[in-house]
DNA sequence: GGTGAAAAGTGGTAGAAAGTGGTTTGAAGT
DNA sequence: ACTTCAAACCACTTTCTACCACTTTTCACC
């Protein structure tokens, strides 16, 4: 089970270094994609497998069909980390999420997130009064 | 049933000790997440799977979910003591709930809350006086 | 096209910081 | 007095950061 934020700053080379945890946990090889909200998404190869099949099963009109994967693949590397823990995160997925010198990664279960740490401060306090009163009335018994 | 209050202190690295009557109720490893009203929550396994299956099963608009799932997770760490009987508290928890060198943790029923002294008392006193006037309305009629 | 310069990518290392584990000392309760 | 629980240390390991060095690719210009 993926959890936990960890904030992390990319090297020169647009290298991140993945949390000795989460190495564990995501297993390797992992896939980076395009993410919602402004963020990128790792799966662990078992979940993007899942993602991809019940893509497969879908029955999708053509151009969304078109849409969604050029998304989804276009958007994925599969990544190896280095000896050091680190992959190089390709400068069109660091677009795509704004991302600059500061990383935070986030635990969402079974996959994980990576976010510009500004934006990731931003759009958590956006959503706070939201998750407050969600998380209340899920946490009653 | 958990219950009472424990006052502690951290040591240098940010490691809690846990109350053994506390371990006990609370079967190991646990889950520590950030909390509402300044504090962090302690759930035990059990709960914590309840709680996670639950959001599950809500349907709610996705971005929603994310958000709290975002919450959830990303602000969850699974631990389990050491031989000593303490656990690290992140940093990020710890920032989080404004906690410094004094601890309280607090038993809540089916989960535990983690507390800076000195906030846990500010917050007690301030909810004194809101129970004082519950209770004043309902004994009106 | 060939060549050189710059950028991008890969690999490693050293030192700092964080995390882990244990021991000792002291307090508290039985 | 003895046992349990807690706090403060201390030592060691792992993880992380900030560098540096080298190779490969890209690109511009001849």
């Amino acid at each position: 089970m993926l959890m936990g934020e960890f904030e992390h700053t990319l090297d020169s080379k647009g290298r991140l270094f993945i949390p000795a945890r989460m190495r564990e946990a995501l297993g390797t090889p992992f896939i980076i994609t395009k993410g919602f909200d402004g963020c990128l998404t790792i799966y662990p190869q078992d979940a993007w497998n899942r993602l991809t099949e019940k893509l497969d099963q879908q029955d999708l009109p053509h151009k969304d069909a078109r849409s969604i994967t050029r998304f989804l693949f276009g958007g994925a590397v599969e990544v190896e980390p280095d000896k050091q823990g680190r992959v190089l995160l390709p400068a069109n997925l660091r677009r795509h999420a704004g991302i600059g010198e500061d990383v935070t990664i986030v635990g969402v279960g079974n996959k994980a997130e990576i976010w510009d740490t500004e934006r990731y401060h931003e759009f958590s306090e956006d959503s706070a009064a939201d998750v407050e009163n969600a998380v209340e009335r899920l946490s009653r018994d």
